[in-house]
DNA sequence: AGTCCGCATGAAAACGTTTACGTTGGCGCC
DNA sequence: GGCGCCAACGTAAACGTTTTCATGCGGACT
């Protein structure tokens, strides 16, 4: 047997299908007897009203999708499980799809999720203005996460990567650290030289004479481990160093250890994002804390509430939060606060 | 302006909409002249056939859904990562749906996903195959993770739980461990059971005379640690411990750390999973490696198939091969394999 | 040269809902 | 007691596809 239609329910409770959508969705203008009937009805025929043929006539989706780059790491799965959380409270599905190398791809995602969605949550540096024009209906609803699109034309929500850059570069040097290297994120990444001009305005203003020493990385592990080995190569070692991510930072914290140098004693080390693992690494890493999954569930309640009530508000742009939580990486002592 | 559809386009091209359904989806039937004129025409009007329309007629979403009990946690990043990657390599969306508390809730998320999906991946302590009797049209393809259901009557994809926990008992013993306490997982979880079902079959053989020890947890890492310390209070310490996930794992390293007990010379340690963290502690975790992605990557496959050619297959029960990994925190140097 | 066949194309039904609109019936009011 | 009104309910259109079936046309075969 085929799965009950609303034909089914409607002959079954011996009323028209309008009666038995009206009664269901609540909607008045059904008796309570009849109501009650229906339901009842329903009830014994398993009903279910096919998604998709409400999607047809009701242009809602009641989902929502999330264009991501990657699934790896840590940073992401803490990000979708604030999205997903979000979505479950607001009654949204949620729909993923990661992974998006080239433009083309990301270009071939989008239109695939073309009325699948009711909205689009996109963390993606492939992404442009540009790329939203050609690629978006403009009716739309769209979130941007931690994107260098800044116009008025879109959503955006970031994290706080040039003040989290600067508080901990102040917080390093204000525990008495002479000079500071930086270890730098992928070039052309948004996050990344959000967090290099941190740097460097914080490094201008609180040590205006120290040297600027910046190293390259890629936000992985491995180029983490081969920056913190230039750098103790160097003839004039930094009295510490800012990893532009944590994972960068642990493999840093490796490249020492295995090196015989100690941490913090001989050199300082802080990271950023604070992913679960700096909690583990010994000794602890000191990081700037943005909350992951908040950022994921704030994403999703303004996209939510664009879907609400579409193209009334003026986009707007908000920037997230973060904390400096000092451990055992550094040699200071006071925690700092800023939202 | 609202989306095109395909009448637009047909207008747009001067045929019918039914010639441009075939040209646009291959099947043939078309003159080589006119198809490149509605493909010409759909290019223009930046045609995208409307999913929810295709659904309906096609009853067909290119959707499967994952319910999962949580995202917390690397185990479960990890799986969702295998199960995206495969399902974007079928061309596949992938629908995700967690946290999904007690089996009222549940229920309500299988009949949500209803004519969303085309088959879903239930990884839940919660689901028998009572339950799944009761929600789910019997037309739906299921594919069951690590679930007690073993029956003939669905599709189940296991981690070698017991397996695992027989070779790293072995090893333990073999490496010169006179004792081996387990470290249990929370009682009526399936994993946690065969887990210790394997501890305790692995004891009886190899070590037939030691005397069983077995402490309660609940996989998170504070009963972890809360578990170690109530190991070094007793009068008789085990040689090594065998905890059933890598979270307890660390949870118990750190109670070891903070009362001055050397690992793995005063005791030796392992885990369960292998997941990310393990390789970042010190010492490192020995565990059992399971690859959780491809764990995830291999039930979306199989469940891909299911959808392909409904209920041709005969139901299938398969087992995920394991790894001993071995690091720093047990004697031994012997690596170990299976699958 | 007439018939038939195959192929490109079009018309229309179907998928399962929601919703605007029309119809019925009962009831109050004058 | 007739008139109109409102609430309850039914009818049917609409959403955008795919697909079956009918139609026409040209060419090959007899």
């Amino acid at each position: 047997m085929a799965a009950a239609t609303i034909k089914d329910v409607a002959r079954e409770a011996r009323v028209s299908v309008a009666s038995v959508s009206r009664a269901l969705n609540g909607g008045g203008g059904v008796t309570a007897a009849t109501s009650a009937r229906i339901h009842a009805a329903a009830e014994r025929l398993q009903y279910i009203p096919h998604a998709a043929a409400r999607m047809l006539i009701t242009r809602r989706t009641h989902t929502v999708g999330a264009l991501l780059p990657d699934l790896y790491g840590e940073f992401f799965s803490e990000l979708i499980r604030g999205i997903d959380l979000a979505a479950r409270a607001r009654g949204l599905h949620l729909l993923v799809s990661s992974s998006h190398g080239g433009a083309t791809e990301a270009a071939a995602a989008v239109r695939s999720m073309q009325g699948r969605v009711d909205g689009l949550l996109i963390l993606s540096e492939r992404v442009d203005t540009a790329f939203l024009r050609a690629n978006l209906p403009k009716a739309l609803p769209v979130v941007l996460l931690n994107s260098a699109v800044s116009g008025p034309a879109f959503h955006v929500i970031n994290i706080d990567n040039h003040g989290g850059a600067v508080a901990m570069v102040r917080h390093l040097l204000q525990a008495g650290h002479r000079s500071v290297a930086l270890i730098a994120g992928p070039p052309g990444n948004f996050d990344a030289s959000e967090r290099e001009r941190g740097y460097r305005e914080a490094m201008a203003k609180y040590a205006p004479r120290a040297a600027l020493t910046v190293v390259a990385g890629d936000f992985t592990e491995e180029s983490g481990y081969r920056a913190g080995q230039q750098l103790l190569a160097r003839t004039k070692r930094p009295a510490a160093v800012f990893a532009a991510n944590d994972m960068m930072a642990v493999g840093c914290l490796a490249a020492f250890k295995d090196a015989g140098v100690q941490v913090p004693e001989d050199i300082a080390l802080a990271g950023f994002d604070d992913i679960p693992i700096t909690r583990y690494v010994t000794p602890a890493l000191t990081t700037v804390r943005v909350r992951i999954a908040d950022f994921g569930r704030l994403a999703l309640e303004r996209l939510a509430d664009v879907v609400e009530r579409p193209g009334q508000e003026t986009p707007s742009a908000d920037t997230l939060g973060f904390e400096i939580v000092v451990r055992d990486t550094c040699g200071g002592n006071k925690p700092e606060k800023n939202s």
